[in-house]
DNA sequence: TTGAAAGCGCTAACAG
DNA sequence: CTGTTAGCGCTTTCAA
């Protein structure tokens, strides 16, 4: 049980000051250069460490960044967190990844628990269940940078990354249209939250701008946010549903990849034929849209990208001195990735997922 | 910009020492309620935010666990991840989650960073490029608990959690032989990295307990640590590799899940029926394998449980009075999940699969 | 070129 | 019940 070697062992051992081995030890221009090699020597034979928490407390940095996510399990969030981690690994930050599981609660209390932890900054995609975001303003309030990602608040003001998901949906939604569909349906997700309502309006707008009318029972709404297994089996049940009117689509644009694989499966079941009496695309390109038969179409959200510019934005801010910053708002492109679901003619071609 | 309060402000305020109102806020037994109460409403007043990092200075704790895996966007350490933080955070503890990419030096740049940070365990999983483990010692050396899970080093005396990946292997190779195969192929992976060549162990002692003789033509060792994409390339390629002999498998145990869904496409696509003529089985239970068709049967690891164990681990230790702890080994039972690919007579039922 | 001393924010033993 | 004091390990003026 040997006790952690610090500046005043190798000080005392040396017959000189802790200043002296600190100086050394951070290549200070005016310590000779006979000492600097002394104490470096016994840093490696001491083995020290440096002990960073005293290093924090005394310039208050801890050089950790806090990331908020609903849940790390699920690949859009992990490959968001690994986008960031790349960027800003490279400047020293380490990442403390925090799970709000779609809980307020939780989030609050995460928030807390970061802010005391003394971290440089907060990444954070909301929780479903937040529609009051005086707690990031919070946040704000304290000085710490704060980038949100994905799921923002409405009115925070504050730096952001988001997907275009009017973007996203329109395209898809076109090439449905392109592809001869006619008729169809939407499963849109809870409509406080930015993202699904974006998507609604892109699928309104690449609707009107053909000449469509909107048939209001294609369109249902669904809570996409939960396990896998549990959106797919929505997935199943609303398709099932909507094959059950007189209205019947013969196109399906959905706003979670999930749904779409419980569509796949449920009109596989009925032995209609996929895409050519019904085109479908998902969203999001999880990697099992290319693992499904036929191919599920999808929206790509380029998630790993997202991270990179969540990342480049936090360094922006706490490396820019301080009152100068103004706030960005990053806009990522989405690209819809055509699969067999949504077009008869494709030789299907699993090279064309670029992830 | 303000800066932030520290018990200093709000002791000045009170006109009261600052120890007084750190007791005040620790609810020590002697401290007037009114005195408490007086406190308690200035530091919200006041926005106050105990910094932690003055706290681990001085109690050397910093409350946090630094988390070591090769990549965090993999649904199977996605979800270690998530059972590690379920358990810990509970006693207050932080995950800090670093990824070495499979690289030895990357690794140990992250455990010095994290032994610097002052991390008060750690928990990890080695890179497949590691061979030696003299990093890892250093740890242990410096008091700071080490837990290893799944790929776990060779001759590190700690404690460790990890699957029983022969048995998973044995089960799932009996299956195979139950459903009538003679002819069992396996894809494997490096062999120096231990999870594989138990796997190997298992698919070998089940041929031998069921007197099938060994085919060395059906064993095909591949890289199975990258890339979903890429395994899958390659799961294809060695199965149209295999099917090119006049040894043809009449069944596949895949080391791993992606190259299986690569297997399940080569086979397809030379219009070799499943699991008629050749049943396969995948391994780790990907969210893909309920997904593709026909569905694939894997071995379930109950990954979560695995991060749970792990947790508990770290908590027993750094709970336990000092020199009184003896390493523990975990060892899970992974579960077989049995779908179509491996079973012609089955219903496929998704519900089978719990996750 | 080095030393002395103050202080980052907090806890805790000791004293009243 | 509250104040005084020392100290966690390090950085950084100010002196020498």
């Amino acid at each position: 049980m040997k006790k952690k070697t610090t500046l005043a062992d190798i000080a005392k051992k040396l017959g000189v000051t802790i200043s002296t081995v600190s100086r050394a030890l951070n290549d200070h221009p005016k310590i000779s250069t006979a000492t600097k090699k002394a104490v470096i020597d016994l840093v490696d034979k001491m083995n020290y460490q440096p002990n960073n928490i005293a290093t924090a407390l005394q310039s208050g940095k801890s050089n950790i960044i806090g990331v908020i996510v609903p849940t790390s399990d699920r690949q859009f969030f992990a490959s968001v967190i690994r986008g960031i981690e790349e960027v800003v690994r490279k400047e020293g930050y380490n990442l403390i990844i925090c799970q709000s599981d779609e809980q307020t609660v939780k989030e609050q209390k995460i928030i807390d628990a970061l802010l005391q932890i003394q971290v440089d900054g907060i990444i954070a995609s909301v929780a479903k269940e937040t529609t009051c975001y005086s707690y990031f303003d919070k946040i704000i309030h304290q000085n710490v940078p704060l980038i949100l990602f994905d799921r923002v608040g409405q009115n925070i003001d504050t730096s952001t990354v988001v997907s275009n998901d009017y973007k996203g949906a329109y395209d898809a939604v076109s090439h449905l249209i392109e592809q001869g569909c006619q008729h169809i349906a939407h499963i849109k997700g809870l409509k406080h939250i930015k993202i699904y309502q974006d998507r609604l309006n892109g699928y309104l707008d690449a609707l009107k701008h053909h000449q469509i009318p909107v048939d209001e029972d294609l369109i249902i709404e669904s809570d996409l946010i939960d396990d896998p297994d549990i959106i797919l089996e929505a997935g199943i049940k609303m398709t099932n549903h909507l094959f059950m009117t007189n209205h019947q689509p013969d196109g399906i644009f959905s706003s979670s990849d999930f749904a779409a694989f419980g569509s796949i499966e449920a009109l596989k079941s009925k032995c209609i034929n996929i895409p050519e009496e019904v085109s479908i695309i998902g969203y999001s390109n999880d990697f099992s849209s290319s693992i499904i038969d036929p191919g599920l179409s999808s929206v790509d959200q380029h998630t790993k990208k997202m991270g990179n510019s969540a990342g480049t934005l936090f360094l922006d801010q706490v490396n820019s001195s301080i009152g100068e910053y103004r706030y960005k708002q990053v806009v990522i492109d989405p690209t819809l990735i055509i699969r067999k679901s949504s077009s008869p003619n494709l030789i299907e071609n699993r090279k064309a997922i670029s992830r």
